[in-house]
DNA sequence: TTCCTTGCAAATCGTTTGCATAATG
DNA sequence: CATTATGCAAACGATTTGCAAGGAA
């Protein structure tokens, strides 16, 4: 593990997911510190997303949608995908972590995690369907 | 939707697919195949994969690896990853329907379900790492 | 004969990487 | 000055798709 030295492009980064809470996808990170930096090029990006989720100061989402999302909050917690706008958001729970022990009951072998998300119908779109 | 003809091909893929129960990828299902139809192509292979799946005869699992896995067992399950081998696994446990209903609480918007895979390290693994 | 399915190859999408140059320590 | 980071473009792996030819209803 090489040294890191400090890069305008990567704090940039950072401090853009830091002001986002519906994890934006590489994409959309790049297009919008483009309006910052108007040089930085989508490898830059993926390689610093890639570095920051590396050395844990943000987390990288893969929720089946086959596109990476990130996450400036490293705290464990739930997320929700609603399937009519795809919008992804934190849920307020507690982590379930009872749910390793239930799943490894008849299981030869040990459960040290899981990864959880679940989907519906945001309110937003609920909000629509009535109107 | 246009009507469905038989075909040989997605016929010896879902039969492969039924003689399985480690989710293979669509590159282990053409593989497989192949010793079958030696000509059939992996375009074929995705394409009856992806109608199958369309159809729910078989599903899709999005793991979170980047590659897709099929399973012919289309009742509703949990899944385990070894981090050591990669191995897919089912797991025996009733569907925490539950979980949905925690989930919702602090949430405005409908939660209809959730996708959960659990990991740690298979029993082949463990005992590996015993001896 | 109609229209679905195939094999093949090219295209697409998200992501990673090699390389010469620029910036950091 | 040593080394990491950048921009660019090419490479990549998984999956999809256009097309002409083959097979099912």
């Amino acid at each position: 593990m090489p040294a890191m030295k400090y890069s305008r492009q990567r704090e940039a980064i950072k401090e853009f997911l830091m002001t986002r809470k519906d994890h934006p996808t590489a994409d959309v990170v790049y297009s919008n510190v483009r309006d910052v930096f108007p040089n930085i090029s989508l490898g830059t990006v993926y390689r610093n997303l890639t570095l920051l989720a590396d050395i844990g100061e943000i987390s990288r989402l893969r929720l089946g949608d086959g596109v990476d999302h990130f996450d400036a909050d490293t705290t464990p917690h739930y997320h929700f995908i609603c399937t009519k706008c795809g919008r992804v958001s934190d849920l307020d729970i507690d982590v379930l972590t009872q749910i390793n022990d239930i799943a490894g009951m008849n299981f030869n072998g040990q459960i040290t995690g899981h990864v959880t998300y679940f989907y519906g119908v945001c309110g937003d779109c609920c909000d629509e369907q009535h109107s």
